[in-house]
DNA sequence: TATTGTTATACTCTATAACTATA
DNA sequence: TATAGTTATAGAGTATAACAATA
């Protein structure tokens, strides 16, 4: 396939190179990390114009889904750390898509909800995915393929099954 | 009980936000980043006593099995950007694991090589990396799993074929 | 004492512009 | 003019420590 000069290479240094060392082609995470970055390519094109980061994606998914979460525990569903959620949140309030309520319960913590505005964009989201999502499912040969690829994909993140 | 009737959210809104969005388990690029931070981090604990991160290894594998090619060529197959690349290519020379040697016949750029100390550590590198390789196809259940994962990849990566 | 949200900070990775020396 | 390598710099993403308010 894409393997260049792979095929040429001087006889001694290959064959010994060749025992030597896996083709980059061989590495699963190599491969995997450049799998991502082409599909976060089209993502973020995809997204320029609403002005979404793969970030803020799933973080207003999971508030549409699962509103009244505290921050704590969207950060962990995402891994992300909760320093780090701060900022996120932060842009997300301030361009009025969801906000941080206080608790009555446990006054230290903010619960996350969409603003009506943030359904709404929400809604405008969903179609720009759904597009994103097809053109993958296409490159991958259709909805047969992208299940066994999201379980492979599941056997790794989750080797506990 | 603080959280009340999480595991039963109200049918409504439940019915409402699945019409609306997708779960994250659907979104194929999320879960290529999840797989990949785990698979990564696999790499990361299994390098951690060489002191190998991936772009080092990527970099010294392409090296070892493309001697002689100019900084700007391993950079480009690995898609990273050549002011990128001088950090990365002084710190393996710094190590005294590769080479730049002034090119006779271009005297602007450097043909890249393996020192035999960068050879000898290269397979140290390549027992460590087949234990790591081998940890993730037993995720996977098996080389026949991890082909068509590679597949997969491949197809997301180039979409061109 | 422990936890939630927060600030400050640092380190990696990535992207762009501009310089130099060659071509 | 254009290219190879380099420098400087800025932006994301991510990690840790410490603090105030609350539990």
């Amino acid at each position: 396939m894409t393997k260049g000069g792979d095929e040429k290479q001087g006889e001694d240094t290959a064959s010994k190179a060749a025992t030597l060392f896996p083709p980059m082609n061989d590495v699963i995470g190599y491969k995997l990390r450049r799998a991502q970055l082409a599909v976060f390519q089209d993502f973020l094109a995809s997204f320029a114009k609403l002005k979404v980061r793969p970030a803020e994606f799933s973080v207003l998914v999971l508030i549409a889904q699962q509103p009244g979460l505290k921050q704590t525990e969207i950060a962990d569903q995402l891994g992300i750390k909760r320093a780090n959620f701060v900022a996120l949140m932060d842009s997300i309030e301030k361009r009025g898509l969801a906000e941080r309520r206080k608790s009555d319960s446990d006054k230290r913590s903010h619960s996350l909800h969409l603003t009506p505005r943030g359904a709404a964009f929400c809604r405008k989201m969903f179609a720009v995915w759904r597009d994103h999502e097809d053109r993958m499912i296409a490159r991958l040969g259709g909805d047969e393929e992208r299940a066994r690829l999201i379980t492979m994909l599941d056997r790794l993140a989750e080797p506990g099954g």
